[in-house]
DNA sequence: CTGGTCTCCTGATCGC
DNA sequence: TGCGATCAGGAGACCA
């Protein structure tokens, strides 16, 4: 599913040949997927207009034409932006592709210079994602106000403030666009994890040192996430159809019962305001002042002798 | 005000 | 082989 590294990976990979291309042609298939606030349909998904930058913030990327206009893609759970050059999808590939933009690409001269028509295509099976236009960039900056400081480059302070009137679980916390932008349920997992705090502490009471070290993994995982493409457990695809391979550094989201890559202790699975988590019990302790007891012998509460066995069965 | 739960939506997977 | 049940969850609506 789409977080903040698939996001970025994505923009960065349309940016090169978006920028400077002019969006000729936009065919609309399914309009519910459009929020348009008013606009003409056309204007809002910035026919004819050239594209002049593109942008992001959290989960949320933006494309600026330039007449002013901005339309923002928010891929939910399935969605993806892809460029079609030439060859059209087939198959299942070939559904769900909401909307459609035929533009020439800037970098890409076809036979003696004429220009090649390509097509950009937003699908999303799920529809938990969709298109939102905005009159302006200022308009857009005033919506994206309204969310959290950037998960990629957040810092220990602007962590620390984000999460000090927090009283809910810390991961709840993080999921929440309003705190802090980017952050879905896999980096949730993995940077609580790397960072060693237990998804049931409450956000407000962690210690400054917890909080900095949290805001270091998330700066860490996050970028390094983006490098690698991001994580493609089915769906995700970049804007020229490659899986991205951060799912293979996953030491947490999807392992409910493997043993922790630190101390080999059975991961184990709760749910979180109804996500499903994961974390280790001996990592991350619940009781903050067990962390601090390192080396002496630490109780572990509930019997996790049971490497519980039952899931494993295949 | 805060935070937890429900709802949307489709495809993959599992069990029988 | 087929089919129904279950699960996945971002984000906004809704409720305690």
């Amino acid at each position: 599913m789409p977080e903040l590294p698939e996001v970025e990976h994505l923009r960065r990979s349309l940016d090169p040949v978006l920028v400077g291309a002019r969006l000729h042609a936009v065919t609309v298939r399914r309009r519910s997927v459009v929020d348009r606030s008013g606009a003409e349909l056309g204007d809002a998904l910035l026919s004819g207009q050239t594209i002049v930058a593109t942008h992001r913030r959290g989960k949320q990327m933006a494309l600026e034409a330039g007449n002013g206009r901005a339309l923002v893609v928010q891929l939910g759970m399935t969605g993806s932006m892809t460029i079609e050059a030439g060859v059209a999808p087939r198959g299942m590939e070939a559904k769900h592709r909401h909307v459609l933009w035929d533009f020439s690409p800037v970098n890409a001269a076809g036979p003696r210079g004429s220009t090649p028509r390509w097509r950009l295509a937003f699908r999303d099976p799920r529809r938990f994602g969709g298109l939102t236009a905005y009159a302006s960039m200022d308009a857009l900056h005033q919506t994206w106000s309204e969310l959290g400081p950037d998960a990629l480059t957040i810092s220990a302070s602007d962590l620390a403030a984000a999460l000090a009137r927090a009283r809910r679980p810390i991961k709840a916390a993080l999921l929440d666009q309003g705190v802090l932008a980017g952050v879905g349920n896999i980096y949730a997992d993995e940077s609580l994890f790397a960072a060693r705090i237990h998804p049931l502490r409450l956000a407000a009471a962690l210690e400054h040192a917890e909080v900095a070290e949290l805001a270091r993994q998330l700066r860490r995982i996050l970028s390094a996430a983006v490098e690698q493409g991001g994580s493609t457990l089915r769906d995700y695809r970049d804007a020229f159809g490659q899986p991205g391979t951060a799912v293979q550094s996953h030491a947490a989201y999807g392992r409910e019962g493997q043993p922790c890559l630190t101390c080999g202790t059975p991961l184990e699975g709760i749910r979180v305001i109804a996500r499903a988590t994961v974390f280790c019990p001996q990592c991350q302790p619940r009781c903050q002042d067990l962390s601090t007891n390192v080396g002496m012998t630490v109780p572990v509460q509930g019997g996790r002798a049971a490497a519980r066995p039952s899931r494993r069965a295949k």
